[in-house]
DNA sequence: TTGTCGCGGGG
DNA sequence: GTGTACGCGACAA
């Protein structure tokens, strides 16, 4: 590929070692750089030419000789123009010396003409104007963009970890901070009292450790959606400064973003979400990277640090647990526990943001943004329309602006249950990266990107992103080096794959094109449905096909090199980039409904998906039957399955079940109030327990773990991990001698909803035999131990093609079984 | 039951 | 900046 390609997805200006960058409207941008070599930091003022795109000149007319074209060259006061070549909606760059004088030019001239005052460029609508914030102004016109020749630990990193009395800044104190430095040391940071002047005091000691430090790069968990806003609101509460920035007025700044906090007191647009930004310093939140990342992955069992700590690896066995409702409680009774906390806090979050930092890293080498930005920008608005508004300057284009769809619908991927119920030697086979590989085969593009930038940086990031994912298989499994190339193909994999996003997204994004969206989404149902027909023309049983990927079941002789052969064989018939892939084997499955199966891995333990398997309040015993009766299906073993379920319903008659394995964790989303006036006509099993127990006042949001008590009583759970009050706080580590539940409801509960899940996998009398009430014996009984699961075959591949349509074709469930 | 909306997290 | 493209729970209709 050539070098105007490499430009457009790398920029041209080789300038290295930039680490942050702060542009005013004015023209000045200041540029810190750590130097190649020393890593010393270094801090260059430069001057740019602010400009924007128009779709006219007409509003600057008004100007008279002060609007000159570019070739006659800068003058004090002058407004230049350039003219870009072909067709689309903004096609006048503009460029002045002081950028506000100029955007206030441009409103002046519109607002004369539509005969209202004109007050923001955005109010002329994305068709006729586009102005880029400053910073972007200047990497998009410089061609120069973040961190080249620099390795990720080159950055100096410092975290920041906030512990205050409670979660209400309007009511809350900071009383600790925690600081990891850039180099590794942790410092604890403590208001000496706790009144207005002591943690005045504090917020004034965090800056100046801050300042010293110097780091390029402030992180935490959470950052942008609690640290910050809270210190910005004590700051401000207090009457003290927050100077933690590199120049410029002291202050963190906000800035609109989409996934920001929501304003506080901005009730009037509970849509406006704001940001903090800061001259000189990249405001780095981890919990940007963990979504980012289990985007694609998926297999992480929450967003909070302490969960992904854990995953990772990165927590210390030991490390110190404080349940959130408890800290300032604990810091009263144990200080010294309270400061390991935040000091795991702190190297978690360290750990983490190195961890998965890499994708952002990666993509503010390539995209003209600033690094904090990319952090937490969507892929297709916030990633790819720069690379294209960038590529289009550069080659002198005029861009399209967004326009309206033609009223073409999106039509969507397939999804076929060919059967359900239990098959055994099941394989998983997959198209990696289907659409943009369909993009790139066909040459599908956005109509009106007639430079082609589009795919050229698909084919580009394919290429990458293959690159990053043979460097993780080449790493040391489990390595962070692995981790690091794993967490860059996947972001890499979300931007590729939010090209086709991109193209869907009608009058949301500048080259949306609804037809090539249709025709990939077109391909992608004919691989799928070519590649269903022809694994079942050799011999296997396909059990469940969705979007890119299919499990089927192979005949009994087949090993895993059949496995594979059969697999290459099919691959081999769909076209050269869709590259059709052995994703994985398993023992057995359970197939229950579309996107809702059960997994026996031939070593290791089940994986569940879907709605059906996987539900975040799901009674703890319920889970625990299901999991261990899904055991013992998948083994085959009926019996096995009634015993599971008998040994459960007894544990239950005999209140050998602890009641905190039959509660629910709910989350209480009305207030006190709230749900006080609407009592009388309906009432509810977590707000009546949360009354029950003596809780009066509790918090949108809390949660609390109730059951049912017997006689349908409403009954509460005080837990370690709950959010109720401060009452009864020790219940729960006391014996749980009351195991006061109602036993006849969760008997019911166990046989309605959880067994109910392995319905498909037995006929209905074996069923019917299985979950019999252990205390009437079932006349089938006897014959559980040759009983077998079943297989139900839904549609037949080969005879009845799956229609190329949107949506589920699940078939009649009630066809024979064998 | 089915559609729509909002959240995920932090102390 | 007003789009995440998910998965799930709460709530209204």
């Amino acid at each position: 590929m050539g070098r105007v390609e490499d430009e457009w997805l790398w920029g041209w200006d080789l300038t290295p070692g930039i680490v942050s960058v702060w542009a005013v409207p004015d023209g000045r941008a200041f540029v810190w750089r750590r130097l190649p070599g020393t890593r010393a930091l270094q801090r260059d003022d430069v001057r740019f030419r602010p400009w924007l795109l128009l779709a006219s000149l007409g509003d600057l007319e008004h100007l008279g000789a002060r609007l000159r074209p570019d070739s006659e060259g800068e003058a004090p006061g002058r407004v230049t123009w350039q003219e870009l070549d072909g067709e689309g909606a903004l096609r006048f760059v503009v460029r002045a010396a002081d950028g506000s004088a100029l955007a206030a030019a441009v409103l002046q001239g519109a607002s004369r003409r539509l005969g209202r005052r004109i007050g923001r460029l955005r109010d002329l609508g994305p068709a006729a104007a586009l102005e880029l914030p400053p910073e972007e102004q200047y990497l998009v016109a410089s061609g120069r963009t973040y961190f080249r020749e620099l390795e990720f630990d080159d950055l100096r990193r410092m975290q920041i970890d906030l512990e205050t009395t409670g979660l209400d800044p309007a009511h809350h104190r900071i009383f600790l901070i925690a600081l990891r430095h850039p180099d590794g040391r942790v410092e604890i940071l403590e208001a000496r009292g706790d009144d207005d002047a002591a943690e005045a005091a504090l917020v004034g000691a965090l800056c100046d450790r801050v300042r010293a430090a110097d780091p390029d790069v402030i992180e935490n968990h959470n950052l942008h959606g609690f640290d910050l806003p809270f210190l910005a609101r004590r700051a401000q509460a207090l009457g003290v400064p927050l100077v933690l920035g590199r120049a410029g007025a002291p202050g963190l700044r906000r800035r609109p973003a989409a996934r920001g906090a929501r304003l506080p007191g901005d009730e009037a647009d509970p849509m406006r979400r704001a940001r903090y930004t800061v001259p000189g310093r990249e405001l780095i939140d981890s919990m940007d990277a963990v979504r980012r990342y289990d985007f694609a992955a998926r297999d992480l069992p929450g967003h909070g640090l302490k969960a992904v700590a854990r995953h990772f690896g990165l927590a210390d066995a030991a490390r110190e647990q404080v349940a959130g409702a408890r800290i300032w409680q604990t810091w009263t009774s144990d200080p010294e526990r309270v400061r390991r906390y935040a000091a795991a806090d702190v190297e978690e979050a360290a750990a983490l943001a190195r961890l998965l930092g890499g994708a952002a890293f990666g993509l503010a080498r390539m995209a003209p943004r600033r690094y904090e930005r990319l952090a937490d920008a969507g892929s297709a608005t916030g990633v790819l329309d720069p690379l294209l508004v960038r590529a289009y300057l550069r080659a002198g284009a005029a861009l399209p602006a967004h326009a309206p769809g033609d009223g073409t619908s999106h039509s969507g991927a397939a999804l076929h249950l060919f059967a359900s119920g239990v098959a055994h030697r099941v394989v998983k086979a997959d198209v990696a990266s289907l659409y943009p590989s369909l993009m790139r085969e066909y040459r599908i593009g956005p109509a009106r990107d007639r430079l082609g930038v589009m795919l050229a940086l698909v084919d580009r990031l394919v290429e990458q992103r293959l690159a990053a994912k043979a460097r993780a298989r080449a790493a040391t499994p489990g390595s962070p080096e692995r981790h690091a190339d794993e967490a860059l193909s996947a972001a890499m994999k979300i931007v590729v794959n939010s090209a086709y996003g991109y193209l869907g997204a009608v009058g949301l994004t500048r080259f949306a094109d609804v037809h090539a969206a249709n025709e990939v989404t077109r391909r992608g149902r004919e691989v799928l449905a070519l590649l269903c027909k022809e694994l079942a023309g050799r011999g296997v049983t396909l059990l469940e096909a969705d979007t890119d990927g299919v499990y089927f079941a192979v005949p009994d002789h087949f090993d895993e090199s059949d496995e594979r052969r059969v697999i290459a064989e099919v691959a081999a018939l769909l076209p050269s980039r869709v590259q059709l892939e052995f994703d994985g084997r398993y023992a057995a499955m359970l197939s229950h409904e579309p996107k809702n199966y059960a997994l026996k891995p031939h070593h290791g333990p089940l994986l569940l998906r879907g709605v059906a398997f996987r539900s975040s309040r799901a009674e703890p015993f319920g889970e625990r039957f299901l999991r261990s009766a899904l055991g013992e299906l998948l083994r085959g073993d009926i019996a096995g399955v009634q015993r599971v379920y008998i040994e459960t319903v007894t544990a239950l008659r005999r209140r050998a079940v602890a009641t905190a394995d039959v509660t629910s964790r709910v989350r209480l989303t009305k207030t006190p109030a709230e749900y006080l006036a609407a009592r009388a006509n309906r009432r509810e099993l977590a707000y009546e327990a949360a009354i029950q127990s003596g809780l009066s006042a509790w918090s949108v949001g809390d949660r609390i773990h109730v059951y049912r008590g017997s006689g349908g009583r409403a009954c509460r759970l005080a837990r370690d991990d709950d959010d109720g009050g401060d009452d009864d706080v020790s219940r729960d580590r006391r014996a749980d001698p009351t195991r006061d539940y109602d036993v006849d409801y969760y008997v019911r509960l166990l046989r309605d909803t959880f067994a109910a899940r392995l319905q498909r996998a037995l006929t209905p009398e074996t069923f019917a035999a299985v979950f019999a009430d252990p205390e009437q014996p079932s006349l089938f009984a006897s014959s559980l131990a040759t009983a077998r699961p079943i297989l139900t075959v839904l549609l037949d591949p080969l005879r009845e093609p799956p229609p190329d349509e949107r949506g589920a074709t699940a078939g009649d469930p009630s066809a024979p079984s064998f």
